[in-house]
DNA sequence: CAATATATGGAGATCGCCTCCGCTTTGTCA
DNA sequence: TGACAAAGCGGAGGCGATCTCCATATATTG
């Protein structure tokens, strides 16, 4: 994580630099502690800094939230990379979705947030999302080619299906196992 | 919808009476125009009792909620009974499918307010529903006799597919078509 | 060691939830 | 009909969250 606001554009002040971090990191354990509702106001205050500074370089929760994401989405992103060039790609499909659903439970609330910032392209978070989407459209079309999924199957209805499973399984207390489960049901279909 | 309040236990004042169902009736347009998460104070005010009033008829959010939903659940049982004697199995548990997820988008964040209340015995919303998945369980059970669907089938998995199919069409912005196509993705599988 | 651009923080406006309690209305019974 | 008790009312106000504004403080640069 850390460390990737001096990348771009004139580099922050060092103290600036300094709140940014601490915020991004306290902003990591409250989400995974209280979901992504959590207290933007107290996350400001036990990152020592006041409501301003936070707001001032994160003016959405989404651009937080896709920051404390950092690392996470990085990790997916590799998943996704090694999974286009695995040899049998129906195989790839089934880890890619359990991959994915999983990473949906980092926070709570999060197919949540996702969704919603998937419908507005301005948001942070939905271009942090980018690699994921695009992960599944790749990882997706290979399957196809390979007849292990129905030619019909469209990569943005796969997305949400991921999505909704993830939130189904939250909103349930689900275990992992349950999960997948779900999935299951999902991939084989109810016949 | 109205009047059912004077059912059990001592009838209520005349006043009390009225006051009941003008929130009702005023609830069930807030939240068919703002979601489930419409301001209660605000439906108070345009009911025009004060937040107390309201709060002593429905201590909570969820009571409100059910009690606005009256009809569409009444609706709802309605259908259920009819396709339990429905000759086609497979063809009832479709349709019951598609007319469950209907129903859920009767208002913005209602599959999320549902799969709150369903861990909740206590929440009146929960009671509520129990037509609801009482009716899956029977028309499952059906279908699986007639060998329309898979025999390790759970209905409490079936119904909270569907809650997710729901939620997911909702956060796109869906139109009822776009929520079929993903039905049948379900139904049919991916393969 | 200025001078200047940059960044800070916290007070406070706004909004939604929900409670408490003094006052009003209704139903009842003589 | 009148008056008393029970039932019901409403709205002021506490709480906690979001987000803004700007006087003040700090880093950087020459």
């Amino acid at each position: 994580m850390s460390t990737d606001a001096a990348t771009l554009k004139r580099p922050l002040r060092a103290d600036a630099q300094r709140n940014y971090d601490k915020i991004v990191q306290v902003a990591a354990e409250a989400f995974a502690e209280k979901g992504t509702g959590a207290s933007l106001d107290d996350i400001a205050c036990r990152a020592g800094v006041g409501p301003g500074t936070l707001y001032r370089h994160f003016p959405t929760r989404d651009a937080l939230l896709a920051a404390a994401l950092g690392d996470a989405l990085a990790e997916l992103s590799a998943t996704a990379r090694r999974l286009v060039s695995e040899p049998d790609a129906g195989a790839a499909l089934d880890e890619w979705i359990v991959e994915l659903a999983r990473h949906l439970r980092t926070y709570g609330g999060l197919p949540d947030s996702i969704a919603t910032a998937m419908q507005d392209p301005s948001s942070p978070l939905c271009t942090s999302c980018q690699p994921m989407t695009k992960g599944t459209v790749k990882i997706l079309e290979r399957a196809k080619e390979a007849g292990a999924v129905r030619a019909d199957v469209q990569a943005s209805d796969l997305n949400a299906l991921i999505g909704s499973l993830a939130w189904a399984a939250e909103q349930r207390g689900d275990s992992d196992a349950a999960l997948q489960r779900l999935i299951r049901l999902v991939t084989e279909g109810l016949r």
